[in-house]
RNA sequence: GCUCCCGUGGUGUAGUCCGGUCAAUCAUUCCGGCCUUUCGAGCCGGCAACUCGGGUUCGAAUCCCGACGGGAGCACCA
């Protein structure tokens, strides 16, 4: 009987101020693109931690930038996150919300915390930098929540900023922009709205209202703590407990959509499933299986420390959870014709793992035609002997265009090589095995190696998608197209 | 440049808040051995770390100061 691997339990450290039932999560995606390993690691925290304490959890569309922010993504990031096992208790868009966002602004407005403003980008840059307040700071509370009125109707060239401190040692305390107007139609609201919050105003304002109790979000936002909770003060309203980590980041492997976007527009890459994109489409594509992924991101923790892993630590548990589970198979890279004239006919069955049954096998009709790997042969010379793995042996006669040997029995020979085969029935395919995309910060022009062979003819049995291992060779991801049949290396 | 954050073996990580039980955890890589009809998996063993310098203390990976190194922010993006 196949039994179970022992399996390592992935826990998480205790979160903070954390008590049973009440903690409420949030994952806040902008749908402005494919998620990648680096979402996955903020959803999968925030997942498994509202889970871990019986709490709930959110996803929330932060969809308040019209001109990134596209109707098809939203969709597509849902189905990211359903592929990795997520499930949400609750959804909903930042957009729906708006008007009660225009109501804390107007309190603040009232409360004197922020006013209009119509300085060029330039000048507020400058001022910033200067620490020197502009004419605007000055307009009275009714000069203001009239432009406001006037902003949210036809106005142009003003945004709203938080009366914050222009001599804050924090450049983001320095009156931080919190609506400016943005005229495309919302992929959902359409032209309902021209006047947008931005992050600082929404992140915080969300957070705090659709009660979320530990908001976990990623380093670079740190400096803007504390314009968060002036705000949330400012507006009366609950402080979450706020937690930063840091950014995940894989060697060889860009997650940012600078780095990424133009590979695709050139054709450089495939698309956003390109198996050597750290996309979760790209790693899906290429076998990485989301159980994987969530032990590799549960393992990295939530520390704030900055690191760069080596993507050898996912395919370690990746490793783990396909080695118990995927059929093996004979693929022969570069093969050479083996002619074995007193080779018996054999019909032989081979299972398809070596410890799991359940698996099954397939069975082999063998004749004197062989192939085999031209790059096991080359190391050989004539007289030796090696073994047809879960065959025969077979002594090397002659070694040519075309290998000649001779049959020597079947009895297990220590220590002899075993080399996969197929007989004349083979299947021909393409393995695409992906390096990494940057080498030194410069596109590897050598990041899709592409080999050709040949696989035993079972390999038609396998399902589009199936992750197997080919022997000696390392577990790969099968797809059946109109061109045949292709496969992506997973890894070793 | 200014401000903030981070700094444990090759790589990641636990421990740092509440100093002693840390001659420092676990994983991965690498190196041996065992096992195995895969150069895979499994099993056993091994190498290998608290950035540096001061200070506090009976005692510091843990607290304080400084230096150095790395990262981030300085948007009408999130």
């Amino acid at each position: 009987m196949y039994r179970e691997k022992k399996t390592k339990e992935y826990t998480l450290p205790p979160l903070p101020n954390a008590e049973k039932g009440k903690v409420v999560t949030r994952f806040p995606p902008e749908p402005n693109g494919y998620l990648h390993i680096g979402h996955a690691k903020a959803a999968i925290m925030d997942y498994e931690y509202a889970k871990l304490y019986d709490g709930k959890f959110i996803l929330r569309f932060d969809d308040t930038n019209p001109d990134k922010d596209k109707l098809e993504f939203y969709d597509a990031q849902k189905e990211d996150l359903q592929w990795l096992g997520i499930e949400w208790d609750e959804e909903y868009n930042t957009s729906d919300h708006l008007s009660k966002h225009y109501k804390l602004a107007e309190q603040l407005i009232q409360q004197g915390d922020a006013y209009v403003c119509n300085c060029t980008p330039e000048e507020i840059k400058k001022n910033r930098k200067n620490r020197i307040a502009c004419k605007c700071r000055s307009n009275s509370i009714e000069e203001n929540l009239e432009l406001w009125e006037g902003i949210l109707s036809h106005l142009t060239g003003y945004i709203l900023r938080l009366k914050g401190d222009m001599k804050s040692d924090n450049t983001a305390m320095r009156d931080p922009t919190l609506f400016r107007i943005i005229e495309t139609p919302h992929p959902i609201q359409g032209d309902k709205y021209r006047v947008w919050p931005t992050y600082d105003f929404a992140g915080a304002v969300e957070d705090s209202i659709s009660g979320v109790t530990h908001p976990f979000r990623t380093k670079e936002y740190e400096l803007r703590d504390e314009c968060y909770f002036y705000l949330l003060d400012k507006l009366g309203l609950r402080r979450p407990y706020l937690l930063e980590f840091s950014r995940l980041s894989i060697e060889g492997m860009p997650v940012s959509k600078r780095k990424i976007n133009p590979l695709i527009e050139k054709g450089v890459v495939t698309g956003f499933d390109d198996i050597r994109l750290p996309t979760l489409r790209g790693l899906k594509r290429r076998g990485i299986t989301k159980q994987a992924i969530r032990n590799f991101v549960i393992s990295q923790g939530v520390s704030k420390t900055e690191a760069t892993v080596s993507f050898s630590l996912l395919e370690a548990e990746n490793r783990k959870i396909l080695d118990p589970i995927a059929r093996r198979f004979f693929f022969i890279k570069d093969p050479i014709k083996l002619i074995v004239e007193n080779a018996p006919e054999k019909k032989k069955a081979i299972p398809y793992h070596p410890s799991n049954r359940e698996l099954g096998e397939r069975i082999f009709e063998t004749d004197k035609i062989f192939y085999i790997p031209f790059e096991d042969i080359d190391s050989l010379r004539e007289g030796v002997i090696f073994r047809l793995k879960d065959l025969f042996n077979i002594r090397i006669l002659e070694k040519n265009k075309v290998v000649y040997g001779e049959y020597i029995g079947e009895e297990l020979i220590p220590d002899t090589l075993r080399i996969q085969w197929t007989t004349s029935r083979y299947i021909p395919i393409t393995v695409f095995i992906p390096h990494s995309l940057y080498i030194n910060d410069e596109f590897n022009e050598n990041s899709l190696e592409e080999i050709h062979g040949i696989a035993e003819e079972s390999i038609k049995n396998t399902s589009h998608g199936e992750i197997i291992q080919f022997e000696r060779f390392g577990f790969v991801r099968i797809e059946h197209t109109d061109k045949g049949i292709i496969g992506f290396f997973t890894h070793r």
